[in-house]
Order: C-alpha cells, then sequence, then structure tokens
DNA sequence: GGTCGGATCATCT
DNA sequence: GATGATCCGACCG
C-alpha cells in the first residue's frame, strides 16, 4: 500500500477486515497531543472485533445499533473509545467500511516520546526517566498514558489530537496470535496479535513478560 | 512468585 | 438488576 509523505496512514488501511488491520498495526505509532503534551508509541498487541457475526463484538447481531456503539458504524479511522468496569477507557480503531461495525482494540504500546508525560499522567514518580511496561501495557493503562478519554470517542485519526502514523511494521515472522483476553464469548477465537517477546505487551493475571 | 477481590458505572434487558 | 474487551493492592507461601 502507498503511505503518503506525511506518515498519517490512510483510510484505505483500515478499510479492511478488523483482522488484517489488528495484524498490521503492530509497529505503527500512535500519537496523541491531548492537552498539548506530545506522546507516541509503537503499537504492540491488538485485538480484532469483526462484527455482527463476532459474539464478543460491542456490535454482535444480538446487540445491534446502540448508543455506546454508534462509532463503530463510521467510517474506516475512526476512534471508538469507550469505559469499561465504569473506572478505565478502552481504546479501538474502526475498520471496514461505513456500516460495517468492526474494530481494533489497542491493547498495548511501547512509548517512543513523552514518557515524562506518561508517567505523570499514570501517577508515577519522575524519577528514572525511562520506560516500563506497566506504565502502557494494558488497554486501559494505554488509554491513560495517551489521555485519552470519551471525548475522542468518534474522532478521525487522521487529525490532532490522535493520530495514526507510520511507524515499523512488525516483521511477519515475530507475529503472535492467540485467543482475546477477558472475552466471555467467542473465547477461542484466535483475533489477538502481538509482537513475541516485546516487554510491552500485557500480561492479565501473572505479572508483566519479561 | 502467585492468586484474589474490590472499585465503580454506563449500558442494556 | 446484571454484566463487563480492567487495574491495582493485599495477601499468601
Amino acid at each position: 500500500m502507498k503511505l503518503p509523505r506525511d506518515g498519517v496512514l490512510p483510510p484505505e488501511f483500515f478499510d479492511r477486515p478488523a483482522q488484517h488491520v489488528a495484524r498490521d498495526l503492530l509497529g505503527h505509532v500512535l500519537r496523541s497531543d491531548v492537552d498539548g503534551r506530545t506522546v507516541s508509541a509503537r503499537i504492540v498487541e491488538t485485538e480484532a472485533y469483526t462484527g455482527p457475526q463476532d459474539p464478543a463484538c460491542h456490535a454482535a447481531a444480538r446487540i445491534g445499533r446502540t448508543r455506546r456503539n454508534e462509532a463503530m458504524f463510521g467510517p474506516p479511522g475512526t476512534a471508538y473509545v469507550y469505559r469499561i468496569y465504569g473506572l478505565h477507557w478502552c481504546f479501538n480503531v474502526v475498520t471496514g467500511a461505513s456500516g460495517d461495525p468492526a474494530a481494533v482494540l489497542i491493547r498495548a504500546a511501547e512509548p517512543l516520546a513523552g514518557i515524562d508525560t506518561v508517567r505523570d499522567r499514570r501517577g508515577m514518580a519522575a524519577a528514572g526517566g525511562w520506560a516500563v511496561p506497566a506504565l502502557t501495557a494494558g488497554p486501559g493503562r494505554l488509554a491513560a498514558a495517551l489521555g485519552i478519554t470519551g471525548a475522542l470517542d468518534g474522532h478521525n485519526l487522521r487529525r490532532t489530537p490522535l493520530v495514526l502514523v507510520e511507524g515499523s511494521p512488525a516483521p511477519e515472522d515475530s507475529v503472535r496470535t492467540g485467543p482475546r483476553i477477558g472475552v466471555s464469548r467467542a473465547a477461542d477465537w484466535p483475533l489477538r496479535y502481538w509482537i513475541d517477546g516485546n516487554p510491552f505487551v500485557s500480561r492479565p493475571r501473572g505479572g508483566l513478560r519479561r
């Protein structure tokens, strides 16, 4: 695919099945300028929620179109942000054509810039200066680190303050797949993608890898 | 090292 | 009224 010179991922990148976008997003970069503070991070873990036929998808057929999942029906490259467990925000990228409700959950990323802001937002001491997995490994942590809230639900991800830009795609043989985390339906569908061995990949219940 | 429970609330039935 | 695409701190060994 031809990418524009400014490096912003084009709508065509997202106008594909969610599982392809989930795999291909690994290695690309999410940049946030929320509150005027720049943070960028390389995506290392994703999950695909493929549409009405996917029982774990927020737009599964039994649910249909509701106020919460409205953004999933928008054009490819739209943000879908929702609150979970009453506490945390989760950030997704809408895939496929308008009216086709599928998305990719961004579960973890490796900070590249703005570490001080990340540490500040995550309530960690300013000392140190380097990134650790507990800052951005896991969807709730990642959203908090980048300042992503429900205010960005429906946001166009080619525009500031939240943009997906070209990074260095993960080599094909470094990508691993497995069941999605924390879902009760379609629990065995292998729609989770991550970069093998990357320390910023989340490890729910069992500590962090490495 | 591991396992467990509480926090906290929008959304949907 | 129940559920949930989570996180963190407490507790145990």
